[in-house]
RNA sequence: GCCCCCAUAGUUCAAUGGAUAGAACAGGAGACUUCUAAGCUCUUGAUGUGGGUUCGAUUCCUGCUGGGGGCACCA
């Protein structure tokens, strides 16, 4: 929690026992609107029906009794129904751009979770099926709330636990055979996949064909059909790598499911009877008993379902990195009721497990606003293709670019605007992918924030040609908006973190970027004449570092020439 | 049928129960012989519907309408 915003509630709360009061639940926060002071307290209202006073009335006593008490804040107003809004002061500003300019690494940081070991597990595609963007979204979102983990503390594991055995390979390996493809070629394995699962859903006897292979896949014994498996695999697996590499992902565990599915049946096998139970020749998991519904952990064949791997999963996870406290797991928000189901059997078997956290972020379901996507009618956008066609755009504002190097350029822009448009909203709530938007590269997106951070840095370029040094000793009266912007930045990484939001910094950054271009707009920043132009450098230079800092947390770079 | 999620401007998104619901795009108007026009300034325009709780509701509860998802051998 910022110092600043501490030290008023802690004001406001001895003043609350002076006043003979116990318990009141105020808030202290930013005002929306910075007309209405730095931050503002409805401690006034809260406690006004309960004394029978007039809330204006009762603001009036605690802005008597802290008028001049906290250190950094200037003036203390009422407002509005009764609002305390608290102003701070020049000082306050000048030492919060001294602190990011001094350790420009650390700003925004923190150490909350310092105790953490995290175990984030995203992307986890289905091999053998083509990626298309929603693929991307779990991506990116888990990447950013690993960065966020990392940037208060937290050592964070990345998972990647890709599908390589079960229906879907099964699918695929049987279309494969059917259009006798080639499983090297990435184009063939997507219409092998299309193939299988059209018959599968058919409903005749190709549905047979394709559940005896999943089995015969299971259990290994069959030559050929291993081999389709293992080279669909490693293409993609490769193809996959090559997205990962573009979008900035590095994994530090790779799970398979083939590797975990055996762990996972034993795990329901050795607790049939107890947490789970047989039923029709399945072995379930009853969760109407804890107000879930039933899931299948073993089908009737024997092999393990999702569920089951997914148990493998968490034992094989607890092997890799005992010490872990917190296994979060990002996918599409369709597994919402599943991930209840499964960390419910989870605490049953694993009694001694409670303190460790299990937790899954639900991402949104993305559609295009041109229609909508199925990868079975094979109208699937992909990721690359996407890329590619966000790249081909880049590329031209890239070459009008002051940069050396195009193709750099290119790239990290296409990922920004790509990112931005997934990361702007909330997660959880379905995205609607606007295609035009994220090519247009203007307003709100990644290339905004990217292009402020490139002038910032040319700006103070230029003021190093001229020979003006930053120095904070000459400030001018009244802080600029920029300033009361600035120093929110470590408080929106901690709510960013505590709501499993990166959104929120997404929307502070464009904000922050667009104060910063008005100001620029209004003020010349390297002058040789000003006398205030050091000090304006020094701001600069500290929302240079936020933007950079933000962005990082993002997934997103931040290049110095555009 | 049961369960979960969602509904804000023409469009895509914001708003820990707080002040005049905030941006961007699209539409309209404008400034600049000044550090990057991927920029800046001004402007038109919105809480699906009926109740309730509260000093105060886009936010919480509830009825309705409309959309999405899940509910036994897929992942």
């Amino acid at each position: 929690m910022s110092r600043m915003k501490e030290v008023i509630e802690v004001a406001i709360s001895e003043v609350v026992q002076e006043l003979g009061l116990d318990q009141v639940d105020f808030v202290v926060e930013h005002p929306v609107d910075l007309a209405h002071g730095d931050y503002a307290c409805n401690v006034a209202m809260v406690v006004a029906k309960r004394v029978g006073k007039a809330p204006r009335e009762i603001a009036e006593q605690f802005r008597v009794a802290l008028e001049g008490q906290i250190e950094y804040v200037d003036k203390i107003e009422i407002a509005g129904p009764g609002f305390l809004n608290f102003y701070l002061g020049r000082d306050f500003f000048t030492m919060e751009i001294v602190r990011a300019n001094s350790s420009a690494k650390e700003w925004g940081r923190n150490d909350n979770e310092k105790s953490e070991l995290v175990m984030l597990e995203y992307t986890s595609p289905n091999l053998f099926k083509p990626l298309h963007i929603g693929n991307l979204v779990g991506n990116i979102i888990g990447e950013s709330l690993s960065r966020l983990f990392e940037f208060s503390g937290a050592t964070v594991k990345r998972v990647n636990y890709p599908s390589d055995i079960g229906l879907t390979v099964a699918k695929g390996v049987w279309g494969i055979k059917k259009s006798k493809g080639d499983p090297d070629q990435i184009e063939d394995l997507g219409k092998a996949y299309m193939l299988g699962n059209e018959a599968y859903e058919a409903d005749g006897e190709e549905k047979e064909e394709i559940e005896n292979i999943n089995k015969v896949l299971y259990e290994g014994g069959d030559e050929e059909l291993n081999r389709i498996r293992k080279i669909g695999i490693a293409t993609s697996l490769k193809r996959l790598g090559e997205l990962c590499d573009i979008l900035g992902t590095k994994f530090d565990l790779e799970f398979f499911e083939s590797d975990v599915s055996s762990l996972g049946a034993e795990l329901v096998k050795k607790n049939t009877g107890k947490v789970f139970k047989e039923s029709d020749g399945a072995v379930v998991y009853e969760g109407e008993r804890v107000g879930l519904h039933t899931r299948v952990f073993l089908n009737s064949k024997g092999l393990p379902t999702y569920e089951a791997k997914d148990l493998g999963n968490f034992v094989t996870k607890q092997k890799a990195y005992p010490d872990w406290t917190k296994s979060i797991i990002v996918t599409g928000n369709e597994q919402r009721e599943y991930f209840k189901v499964l960390f419910s059997a989870i605490r049953e078997i694993f009694t001694d497990s409670q303190e460790k956290d299990l937790e899954h972020i639900p991402t949104g379901f993305l559609t295009l606003t041109t229609g909508k996507m199925s990868s079975r009618k094979g109208n699937v956008l992909t990721g690359e293709s996407l890329l590619t066609e966000i790249q081909e755009e880049a590329r031209t504002k890239a070459e009008n670019a002051r940069t050396d190097n195009v193709q750099e350029l290119t790239k990290e822009v296409a990922v920004a605007a790509l990112k931005y448009q997934i990361l702007r909203q909330g997660p959880g709530s379905n995205i609607v992918f606007d295609k035009e938007k994220a090519l247009s590269f203007e307003g709100d997106s990644g290339p905004y924030l990217q292009y402020t951070h490139a002038r910032i840095c040319s700006v103070l370029e230029k003021a190093k040609d001229m020979e003006v040094e930053e120095n904070i000793e000459k400030t001018p009266e009244t802080p600029y908006q920029i300033e009361r912007m600035l120093y929110q930045f470590p408080e929106v990484i901690e709510e960013a973190l505590a709501s499993r939001a990166p959104h929120k910094v997404v929307g502070y950054l464009t904000e922050l970027a667009g104060e910063f271009n008005s100001f620029y707009a209004k003020e010349k920043i390297a002058d040789t004449t000003d006398e205030y132009a050091p000090y304006k450098i020094a701001l600069a230079k500290a929302v240079k570092t936020t933007l950079k800092n933000g962005l990082w947390v993002l997934g997103i770079k931040a290049p110095e020439r555009m």
